[in-house]
DNA sequence: TCTCTTGCTGCAACGAGTCGCAGGTGGGTG
DNA sequence: CACCCACCTGCGACTCGTTGCAGCAAGAGA
């Protein structure tokens, strides 16, 4: 286990949430997978700790991790699937290689150019802090070289 | 009516796709609805259209739509919503206010320079070509100025 | 125009996710 | 430590999107 339980603990209480075991079950399926999960294997992982959990739960406890900031949201491969992240150190976005699977952290940096310029020349302020952009990994870039 | 059928028909023709009275019935709710829309209101519109036509034709047409290369995709709102819209002239990204929801077209030029870079850095080659950035437009920025 | 084949449609059943409700429980107060 | 209330949970029902299947129709060929 990576995650500081009594910290986590803090933040649900001063975002007015209460911490139920039901909650550190989801929380702690979400840190045990490590990087993206969908919510499928959140509600496995958190039924395995917790075999009477309720799926409509696991799902509730995942947005209240969302809005304390505990974890962020991405879109799924098959659009219509969401997929969740516990929160790190340092903000990134994601690679998705199409092809295999594989995902790949970009530095905010790299984007950061990007959003500035976005900014400035729409008027927006960016909040979508979690970019997932597909493409083909340069593994099988190679692989399929012919094509 | 923007579009000229005749192409469509025979732009699905040339896939291999049947031209069907229930596939026309989408894209022209399609058409009518104008750029992004939600499945639903393709539903609702393609209903008002051919009062017999079922939930399940409509998502098999736009999926017949979008692999021919007639609609785009795009994540919607809540992560778990698929987004469609009519093929344009020119290639854009869309920035969307998550206050209003209001969206404006972000020429594909802009994302260009961050999309090379990426792709520079990275290795990948970048296939998705629907970009949805989320944000507060400048609007919104006016009204809840003191927040 | 008629026939025939293949792909399409509507239906029904299923899985994922959401919501309303009644009862249970966290945690603040005395 | 006990009480109490607001919030949370599990349950059941519902919607949205997908899939398998049997019958139908687009459109190619004669």
């Amino acid at each position: 286990m990576t995650h500081n339980r009594l910290n986590y603990i803090e933040i649900l209480h001063a975002h007015g949430y209460r911490v139920t075991p039901q909650r550190l079950a989801v929380l702690d399926a979400l840190c045990a997978a490590g990087g993206h999960t969908t919510s499928a294997e959140v509600l496995a992982r958190a039924r395995a700790l917790d075999a009477r959990i309720d799926r409509s739960t696991v799902y509730r406890s995942l947005d209240v991790l969302v809005k304390s900031g505990l974890a962020l949201t991405a879109p799924g491969d098959n659009a219509g699937e969401t997929r969740y992240e516990i929160v790190q150190e340092s903000p990134h976005h994601h690679l998705r290689c199409s092809r295999c699977g594989t995902e790949h952290e970009l530095s905010a940096a790299s984007a950061g150019a990007f959003f500035r310029q976005v900014e400035r020349e729409y008027g927006y302020r960016l909040t979508g802090d979690h970019l997932v952009l597909e493409g083909v990994c340069p593994e099988c870039q190679k692989h399929t070289a012919g094509h």
